[in-house]
DNA sequence: AGCACA
């Protein structure tokens, strides 16, 4: 038998606090407004917004209790009910004495990090992205990351409409996409949204807190888009702290997500968490300090075959040592492209290259496996060069020590200092590698880079479109987007390209018209 | 419109 006390949060009157429960608040309500509404009752000394699932709930925490009752008690009696931009708001005393506000406690440096990924895509990024952001700006051990998005049916309503259910995103309004007439088909998040008109008017108005007559002037409508989120443990503060600084409100390059996904932006906080318990290796969750963390069983498919990553690719043993075939090779692969496309995701320590069946293979070894996989994950299918050319396929190599018996250019020990007297000559012959920014390259001045030879069977008719490959940019400090990258920055563009967080689909390099026009040679004698 | 995540 359930007393009333059984359920005191649905009490009809709650005992006095100084702390006040607000509801029904507009969305993204300030700090300022609370203050504002309160303080003709007394002192607000704490406030704590956007509360609760909806983002519409907050506190106000007053100096004194007396404070708190003086507004409860005005607007119990008022014939105006509480409001904040004309939208009426409902108090009531909160069940607790004081605003518990994490908010200062996540402020304190720790050593893992909330990481919010806003895009209208953000749904999509894989953790190998995340892992890749890792890399690309610290080079830095990540001990473990694990990604929660919310449960996707906690963020969808579904609603009969006609013969099919429309399903709507709502909650979380951190993005708001601009969408154009009713009905159309909007793709959002790996699905399709059919969105009707009058659904968005009711969303609109709960979610924004927008009174009609506001609804009815919009000649576009919102749909919402929820965010990924992440927590990232780093093996200490001062590390997490360095990734903080250096990511905090950046945008995922381009080049490190996938085609179809758009801009995705970092909001980083700190966690209240020290560590983070991984329980499985998912597309979800990974503990790169124990990979042998069992594997999640919706990781698995029918065969027993590990599945990890959203896109259900199989995975094979891994390996710190990739093999690397090249298909469409239009231009000649050499070792130092290479070298430059693997090094962006860590130390290269060797490569061999070899021909098989009538095509170029490579090897390709790092220090530990867990590079290997990102760079395998991140450049599988994609191209060395614009246009389709020199398409890779990566598979793990059951080799995980290569013997390279002699430095020349078709194999290469890294971990054996080179004197620059003694170079190869293949490299004394390529002032400029097809990929500027090659590690060990002269500093990559983009007024210089070499354009289409002047004459040959290849030059280009039209606009040249030869783009090297987005390198990430793995030794120096990020760049907001549309920043002008430093001379001799790895991912420098040629003039006339777009800067990295703009291109389309760089890592495809693909030409924008879908054009397959006669490529320029690459800039380097064979 | 109903009490604070990560």
């Amino acid at each position: 038998m359930a007393s009333v006390s059984s359920q005191p949060q649905f009490r009809y009157t709650q005992p006095p606090s100084k702390v006040l429960h607000l509801r029904n608040l507009p969305w993204e309500c300030t700090e300022e407004e609370l203050i504002e509404l309160g303080k003709p009752f007394g002192k607000v000394v704490n406030t704590k917004c956007n509360v609760g699932a909806n983002k519409n709930q907050a506190f106000i925490e007053f100096a004194d209790l007396n404070q708190a009752i003086a507004m409860i008690s005005y607007y119990a009696s008022s014939s105006e009910p509480a409001q904040i931009r004309g939208k009426t708001v409902y108090l009531q005393y909160s069940n607790r004495q004081e605003i518990v506000n994490n908010k200062t406690t996540a402020d304190t440096a720790g050593n893992v990090l909330l990481v919010t990924i806003e895009g209208n895509e953000a749904r999509q990024v894989s953790i190998e992205c995340l892992h890749l952001v890792r890399a690309w700006i610290l080079d830095q051990e990540c001990w473990s990351i694990s990604l929660f998005g919310f449960n996707i049916m906690d963020q969808i309503v579904w609603i009969p409409f006609g013969d099919e259910f429309l399903f709507v995103m709502f909650l979380w309004c951190l993005q708001k996409q601009y969408c154009n007439a009713s009905k159309e088909v909007v793709p959002l998040g790996g699905f399709f949204l059919h969105l009707d008109l009058c659904i968005r008017l009711q969303l609109l108005k709960r979610q924004l807190g927008f009174r009609q007559s506001t609804l009815s002037s919009f000649t576009s409508l919102c749909c919402f888009v929820s965010p990924l989120q992440a927590l990232i443990q780093f093996s200490d503060t001062e590390t997490a702290s360095s990734a903080k600084n250096a990511l905090d409100g950046r945008s995922i390059p381009r080049y490190l997500l996938p085609e179809h996904i758009g801009p995705c932006t970092l909001r980083i906080t700190y966690s209240a968490h020290t560590d983070l318990s991984v329980k499985f290796q998912s597309h979800r969750s990974r503990d790169y300090t124990n990979p042998y963390l069992p594997v999640a069983p919706s990781a698995i498919d029918a065969t027993g075959q590990l599945t990890v990553g959203v896109d259900g690719k199989k995975l094979e043993p891994e390996s710190n040592v990739l093999l690397a075939s090249i298909e469409n090779m239009q231009y000649a692969v050499t070792l130092d492209a290479l070298h430059t496309v693997f090094s962006a995701f860590g130390v290269v320590q060797k490569i061999a290259m070899f021909d098989k069946n009538g095509g170029l293979q490579a090897l390709i070894q790092y220090p530990d496996v867990q590079t290997a996989v990102v760079a395998k994950e991140t450049l599988e299918g994609h191209c060395i060069y614009d246009g389709g050319f020199c398409k890779l396929h990566l598979s793990y190599s059951r080799h995980t020590d290569l013997s390279i018996k002699v430095n020349n250019d078709r194999s290469r020990d890294y971990t054996i200092p080179l004197h620059g007297a003694i170079q190869p000559p293949s490299v004394g012959h390529q002032p400029t590698g097809p990929m500027p920014g090659a590690a060990g390259a002269p500093p990559y001045n983009g007024a210089q880079y070499p354009g289409p030879p002047s004459s040959g069977g290849w030059a280009a008719a039209g606009p040249h479109q030869h783009m090297p490959m987005q390198m990430p940019m793995q030794n120096y400090p990020y760049m907001p987007p549309g920043a002008a990258p430093p001379p001799g920055a790895p991912g420098t563009m040629p003039p006339g390209s777009m800067p990295p967080n703009m291109g389309p689909g760089s890592m495809h390099m693909q030409n924008p018209n879908g054009q397959s026009q006669p490529p320029a040679i690459p800039p380097y004698s064979q």
